[in-house]
DNA sequence: AATGATGATTACTC
DNA sequence: GAGTAATCATCATT
């Protein structure tokens, strides 16, 4: 700040820059034109007036290289020019009119669907809204999901994702705070808010008291405006726009964290619930149990309901997922014989001991070798008469109440369970058979000790 | 990372 | 509705 910056000093007197603002003889009490008689009634000759707006225009342009205390002094004298009040008014008025019309545009806030939507889709998932339904009817979902199995880390995976959306739940609702702690504030007017919400306090565990950064920022401004409005007109209405906009900033921002809140609720969803990104594999005794009868009914691997259902218990699975993995199996047998010929023979084999061992199955008198082919891999389909024998193996059975048919529809005979068994089943499983025999026949007939007899029943029948 | 195994899903047939 | 065939997505092994 030199001469320079201030201009040239007044003729009147040496007071730098303040001439025109201050510098009036009357003083600022003065009453207008009372202090001024040789200046022509208030009027500033034309040349001089220009150049005093100058003056002031390189003042205002230079105020920030000016000292605190300089610029409270001009600011001062500012306030004291007698000409204040007046200009004060009339930029009052002007302000007033603009003011309406921006409100006008902007004054309504529809409710938006979409953010309805966030809303219900977060009550739903169990986000927003009371706490105990937290995740709790997501859980059943998921249990749906999985398909009702009952495999044991069901419960494990079920915490672990309930524990997981409690977390996105504990994040939305201390972030959220921070913005109903606005709208709260907006009813009673923005010139009560406190700087921060005891009550509100003591919600958070976190570092910062997340009202404050609202109330904070709300009170700021209005700190700020109520500051201007001594200087420059800042009209109520002009206040209440100012807090409006906030209030939607913080709307939007509000959208935004439901949004995101509900892509994570989502991506957790589809990680946890989505049974084929879960998946697991099968444990290695079930896969057993499933191979076991697999191989076992080689001939017609196509269990009844119950026998179903009774491998789901013993497996631990579901009923559809040993739908599932029978189809899969077949399906993946028969595309490829040789590379489940060896399997094939280990399940024949360790069904034959068994067989041999277990025995209070009345089958295991046949011996089925003998009947339904020693030889090699007919065992496949000798097997089939073996399975007779199987629930001996397994311990309790695949169904009772199957075997028992089985028996009785085949009679003492022998080999006829295969067919016994295709009759047992749907008739669909017929025709299915016959597919499924065409299909395999080449490979399990490997052995042509075996009977094709047994096949031919099956198919003929 | 590449690859094969495996459980689940989908479209279709009967 | 049960089955097949194709496919997807993940797991497990190398």
């Amino acid at each position: 700040m030199d001469e320079r910056l201030l201009g040239p000093p007044p003729p009147g007197g040496g007071r730098g820059g303040l001439g025109l603002v201050g510098g009036e003889p009357g003083g600022p009490g003065e009453p207008p034109g009372g202090g001024d008689p040789g200046g022509g009634g208030g009027g500033v000759p034309g040349g001089r007036g220009k150049q005093d707006i100058g003056d002031i225009l390189q003042q205002i342009m230079t105020i920030t290289d000016q000292s605190l205390d300089e610029a409270q002094a001009k600011k001062h004298a500012l306030n004291c020019h007698r000409m204040k009040p007046a200009l004060f008014s009339v930029l009052c008025e002007i302000k007033e009119k603009t003011g309406l019309s921006i409100r006008g545009s902007q004054e309504e806030e529809p409710v938006d669907p979409q953010l309805m939507r966030l809303d219900n889709m977060l009550l739903a998932e169990g986000v927003a809204g009371p706490e105990k339904g937290g995740g709790s009817a997501a859980a059943a979902a998921a249990a749906a999901a999985s398909g009702g199995g009952v495999s044991p880390d069901n419960s494990i995976e079920h915490s672990d994702y309930r524990s997981k959306l409690a977390q996105i739940r504990h994040i939305y609702h201390s972030e959220l705070e921070k913005y109903e702690q606005v709208r709260r504030g907006r009813g009673s007017g923005w010139r009560e808010l406190p700087r921060g919400d005891p009550k509100a306090k003591g919600h958070l565990t976190a570092h910062r008291p997340p009202l404050q950064a609202c109330n904070e920022f709300t009170t700021h401004v209005m700190n700020l405006l109520r500051e201007q409005s001594r200087t420059r007109p800042v009209a109520p209405k002009e206040m209440e726009r100012m807090v409006s906009i906030i209030h939607r900033k913080f709307s939007a921002i509000q959208m935004q964290l439901k949004q995101s809140t509900c892509e994570a609720v989502m991506i957790l969803r589809s990680r946890f619930l989505d049974a084929r990104r879960k998946r697991r594999n099968f444990s290695k005794q079930a896969t057993e149990v499933l191979n076991e009868y697999f191989y076992s009914h080689l001939s017609n691997p196509y269990p009844s309901e119950e026998a179903k259902e009774e491998l789901a218990k013993k497996c631990g699975i579901t009923v559809s997922q040993v739908s599932n993995w029978f189809g899969n199996k077949r399906i993946r047998y028969k595309k490829n014989i040789g590379k489940f010929q060896e399997e094939a023979n280990i399940y024949a084999v360790k069904t034959a001991v068994s067989v041999t061992q277990g025995g209070h199955s009345r089958t295991s008198s046949p011996t089925p070798p003998s009947s339904a082919g020693s030889g090699g891999s007919f065992n496949l389909s000798g097997s089939g008469d073996m399975f007779l024998g199987m629930p001996g193996l397994n311990g309790d059975s695949y169904s009772a109440s199957q075997v028992e048919s089985l028996r009785h529809s085949m009679g003492p005979g022998g080999y006829g369970d295969n067919l016994g068994a295709g009759q047992m089943y749907s008739p669909r499983e017929m025709r299915a058979n016959g597919g499924w025999q065409e299909a395999v026949t080449p490979s399990s007939v490997t052995s042509p000790t075996e009977g094709p007899g047994s096949v031919h029943s099956d198919t003929s029948n």
